[in-house]
Formats: structure tokens, C-alpha cells, sequence
DNA sequence: TGTATACTCTATAATCTCTATATAGTCAAT
DNA sequence: ATTGACTATATAGAGATTATAGAGTATACA
């Protein structure tokens, strides 16, 4: 149920490129630098998401990445699935409902199960266009504020 | 936020010393055995626990721990945060509230900060006494069935 | 007062996962 | 054909987690 640096590197990746959606492939280097990633650990998280169907690249040049889907058709919850498998609290309540519990009738199991489906709710009602409007919003008040 | 093996028998154990309340101390061989935890593992759980003035402890030929408090006034969120430190999806949203973000208005912050609040109370509205009545609840089902 | 019992404390080993980098390779535009 | 940028695989390093070992200390009871 933690979020690995790794994971969050690609939440924040497939942001970056929710906010330049439209405007054509951006590159690795460019992704890197405005979140704050390293760029050859990028290199493999963008690897990963292209085999996911999250993101499309184009080679050479003018190449880069893109985001595949529509922003608001694509939840945070998608992408932390996706790399860093299942949310859970602990293995017993693994998505798949394969219990590796030694005990039967564990009396913990209920509160795993609802502490995983809160956050699990959390996770997948936040589109990436509502972080782009969020971000958008922020912007707002900033250029209103200078 | 992933619960600890470490915390998983910890829970156990302050379960278990529910189960018990009120009939004297339990020594570790029996509470390792009923929940099936590595003895010289929970034998430094149940030190930390101590310290943290959840369980009591007798010494000598006829010791063995108590639970310090009443089981519907000790819940897991407690033990849990106790053990395995504050509940959270990442550094950036730790309880305390200390950002080790290294982005400034990271638009994720608001998802991570629910996502914690929604965990911690699952975790901090269950007692033991919750989880005794779900045990004897079963138990009940179980002789009723048989 | 001695002895068995069971808790207490510190150190340390063995995994295991996560993070990050290195290197060589492939594709596309000009 | 040459440059720029993505692709793939291997691997090293750090750190946390899990578990065990062993010596020490307090208590009950004969």
C-alpha cells in the first residue's frame, strides 16, 4: 500500500504529460527536469507504462512520449496499480483474494479489506485531468496574487 | 503504509492478551503458539509493546504478559502506529506533517492526504474489544453449525 | 538459599526489495 | 549516413525487514 519512489515518479511522469496533451511527443529529458526525476530511472518507468498502453512513444529527432488515453479516462489508481501492483495493507488481502493468511479466521481480515477499499476509492476517483485542473486552479490564484 | 510483518504479530499478540484480559499472564511460548509468530521474534514485540505501556509483563515461574488496558479502549491504529510508525502512502504526507516534498505545490498532496485520513480511520476506529466480539461471534456460528 | 522458569537486552546474520546507473542496441528524421 | 532519442538487459549499492543467538536478571517455590 506504500507508494514507491518509483511509482511516484510515474504518477508524476504521466502528469507531466497529461498537461501537454495535444501539443505532440515530449522527451524524456524534458519530463525528467520539469518533475524532478532521474532520467535514466525515467527511461525504465516510461518503458514500463508504454507496455501498460498508458503512454506512446515515437522515436528519433523529434521523438518522445505521449500520453495515450484522454486525461480524464485515466485514473492515478490505474498507474499505481500498474507498477507497484495491487493496494493492500498486507498480503492476505491482496487484490486477487488469494489469502496467504496461515490463520483461518483471522479477525484482522474485515479492517484490511476496508482500509484497502477506502484507499482503493481514493485512488480511482482521482482523474488526471483533476489534477490538471487542481494545478490549473493553483495557477490562477498565483498569477492573481503577483 | 504497509503493515509490518513485525505489526501483523504484534496486533496478534494484543489480541490474543484480549482474549485473555482478566485471567493473569500468558507467557510468550503460549501467546507464539495460539498465534503462530517465531517465539524469539515476539519476544522483542512484545519488549517494544511494553515500553510502549500496552501490555505489562510478571517475571518468573508463573509469568508471563497482561494487556495494560481495556480492549475497548485500545484499537489497532495505536499498536499500528506504534510499531510501524505513522500510517502513510508516502514520506511527503507523514503525520507530523514534516514535508520532505521536494516539489512545491505537488498536486498530489491533497489524494495522498486522503488516502492517509481514510486508512486511519479504518485502523483507529476498530478496538480489540471489536475484534473479541468478532471472534466469539464466530465462535458462536462455528458450535451452532457443528 | 538454591534452582528452575520466564522475561530482558544487545548484537548480529540473512534476506529481500527498492533505487539507480551503465552499456549496448534500435529506430526515425534530415 | 549521421544524429538524436527511445529500448532492453544487466547489475551494483543501500537500506529496511525479519529472524535468531546468547548472556543477563528477576521471581516463585521448595
Amino acid at each position: 500500500m506504500d507508494i514507491s519512489q518509483k511509482c511516484q515518479y510515474g504518477l508524476r511522469a504521466v502528469f507531466e504529460l497529461s498537461l501537454r496533451k495535444g501539443f505532440g511527443p515530449t522527451k524524456i529529458g524534458e519530463i525528467a527536469k520539469a518533475q524532478a526525476i532521474p532520467m535514466k530511472f525515467l527511461e525504465l518507468i516510461l518503458g514500463e507504462l508504454k507496455h501498460g498502453g498508458f503512454v506512446e512513444s515515437r522515436r528519433g529527432v523529434n521523438g518522445g512520449y505521449m500520453l495515450a488515453l484522454e486525461p480524464d479516462q485515466l485514473t492515478a489508481g490505474q498507474i499505481i496499480t500498474y507498477i507497484d501492483g495491487p493496494v493492500m495493507p498486507v498480503k492476505c488481502v491482496a487484490a486477487g483474494g488469494a489469502s496467504e493468511c496461515s490463520l483461518k479466521n483471522c479477525v484482522f481480515m474485515d479492517m484490511w479489506t476496508r482500509a484497502r477499499d477506502a484507499v482503493a476509492e481514493v485512488y480511482n476517483g482521482t482523474t488526471f485531468q483533476d489534477l490538471v485542473d487542481k494545478r490549473q486552479a493553483e495557477s490562477y490564484v498565483s498569477d492573481f496574487c503577483i
